[in-house]
DNA sequence: GCCAACGTTGGC
DNA sequence: GCCAACGTTGGC
């Protein structure tokens, strides 16, 4: 799942929100409000499972890549900023989701230039499409990550 | 800041 | 249901 960690103005409202982020909030523990594609809606809604392991991507900043891993805590329910119309993610056709976690964050970030790099991973959505801010990995892909990871 | 890639909207 | 116009994402 992306999100950006450096500050960025949306709608008068800054959208920053990092792995360090969560990791300050209570519990380390944070919802998922925001999305607004279908697709990514669709995935967490459906197929995001209580406990299921979460990639962490920093994007729009200075080194895109894997920040870390979280987990879902919650399951999918509607997105109440969607309902307010003072908030930047309000959406006057609304009916949306979003989970919650917690996490462990990597030693470094794995940059999406070395993750480019690495051919077991050439298949990757992130890699092949890019642009979507919620994902599905293969459990393959995710272990290969954490290899990575726990290399550095 | 540029712009390619892709998603969404809405007229027809 | 097509598709042009437009908007967004996000790496570079």
């Amino acid at each position: 799942m992306k999100a950006e960690p450096e500050s960025r103005i949306f709608k008068g409202v800054d959208v920053k929100f990092s792995i360090d982020d969560l990791y300050a909030m209570k519990d380390s523990t944070s919802q998922w409000d925001g999305v607004r594609n279908f697709e990514a809606r669709n995935i967490m809604r459906d197929r995001m499972k209580l406990g299921d392991k979460v990639l962490f991507y920093h994007s729009n900043c200075k080194t895109p890549g894997i920040a870390g891993v979280a987990a879902i805590v919650r399951e999918g329910y509607p997105d109440h900023t969607a309902f307010d119309a003072a908030h930047p993610y309000y959406d006057p056709k609304s009916v949306r989701d979003s989970p919650k976690w917690y996490m462990r964050k990597f030693a470094q970030i794995l940059s999406l230039a070395e993750l480019k790099e690495h051919g077991p991973l050439a298949d990757m959505v992130l890699i092949k499409r890019g642009r979507l801010s919620v994902q599905p990995v293969q459990q393959s892909e995710y272990d290969y990550i954490l290899e990575l990871a726990d290399k550095q």
